[in-house]
DNA sequence: GGTCAACCTGGCAGTCAGTGCCAACACGGC
DNA sequence: GCCGTGTTGGCACTGACTGCCAGGTTGACC
């Protein structure tokens, strides 16, 4: 019991070092100036080791923060069948963007040097729509669940359609705040979910 | 200038037969199975010169469609600034969608294959999606020059609420081909922009 | 018809990502 | 102190991808 929760702790711990390290190395010298090698000598394992922890090395840079994802995924099982999906969709994103609290708090500050590295990194990118793409699929499989629908075509756009307002807040505002401007990442998304409502002029 | 011509129906024609053993192969032994080795082999080339043909194996797949692009091409440069941008890109996919001729076109054989292998081939939905980012990127500049926009946000939504239309009109086509069953490429992807248009119930 | 220049191609050698296998090791439970 | 489980690192290997160079092709031009 104790000693499984204990190995959880440490290998998250290890993850995050090695996350860490990851980010350092590719905001240094870009993710393709970035060897395994370097990312395991820099976070004190080997090049062996680090795979047994992140599949490839872009993955190193996107470690889930385990707080906010217990969060969101406590939001996603409330979520009710007699309500528009849409509706509750983006208050569940809305409180996560809050939650980032325009890059000052823990999560909100590894989320912004993440995605100001995308902008600059397709395989950073490529990684991250990997990951989006396997927690989507499996965000629409609850929804299809849950409303018993025969037929995830609407379930998958909702979730998709909600996912797009999202990711491009996000990367307005990481390129934003990279370029000196300031944004407000919340505003922001109240207007992308506003455009994408009714996207007709 | 007629050489410049020629070489580049030389090159096409290539690209066409590396693109056919690719796709082969892959439906063959999946894209992990098959090494880049095997596709130049059976295309009748060398390793190296596969290279100077497309940036990775999976890229080979996804030869686009010359005599198709062109049209889109045009469609997308008549492009009005006085009429919903939505309107009008949802008009030019669905042409798209109609050149397919549910799959009996040269274009909709192919791209049935392609979108059917990569329901079963994540490397394949990442290198589409790689492809997809730079087009729709190229699309959004477009429109941002066409409405004199000092501010992409709008048209970027835009654009990517279309293009989740058509992609998942075209992965539930693809699926449902697979399973046997018959669905009606255009009218699903008329259901698809209708939610997208009211998402909310 | 021969020469020139601009490609196109293949082979070679090298880097680096990612994997299977095995041996050493850490550590909590007994 | 011993045991089982899980973690780690080294080794060797496959395979993607690249830079470089040495031929070969081909159309253009004299």
């Amino acid at each position: 019991m104790t000693e499984i929760a204990l190995r959880e702790r440490r290998r998250r711990q290890t993850e995050r070092e090695i996350g860490d390290a990851a980010l350092d190395l590719f905001e240094a010298g870009g993710v393709d100036g970035t060897t395994v090698d370097d990312i395991a000598r820099a976070a004190g394992i080997s090049p062996r080791t680090f795979f047994r922890y992140f599949p490839s090395k872009e993955r190193a840079a996107l470690v889930p923060h385990v707080e906010l994802d217990e969060r969101v995924e406590a939001m996603l099982a409330g979520l009710s069948a007699d309500r528009p999906l849409l509706d509750q969709l983006e208050e569940v994103w809305r409180e996560v963007l809050l939650a980032l609290d325009d890059g000052r708090s823990e999560a909100g500050r590894l989320l912004l040097r993440v995605r100001r590295l995308m902008r600059a990194e397709p395989a950073l990118r490529l990684a991250a729509a990997a990951v989006d793409e396997e927690r989507l699929d499996a965000l629409v499989g609850h929804l299809v669940r849950l409303v018993g629908a025969d037929d995830d075509l609407e379930p998958r756009l909702v979730v998709e359609t909600a996912g797009v307002a999202v990711r491009v807040s996000l990367d307005r505002w990481a390129g934003a705040r990279e370029a000196g401007r300031a944004v407000d990442l919340l505003e922001t998304y109240a207007q992308a979910c506003r455009v994408v409502r009714s996207p007709g002029r």
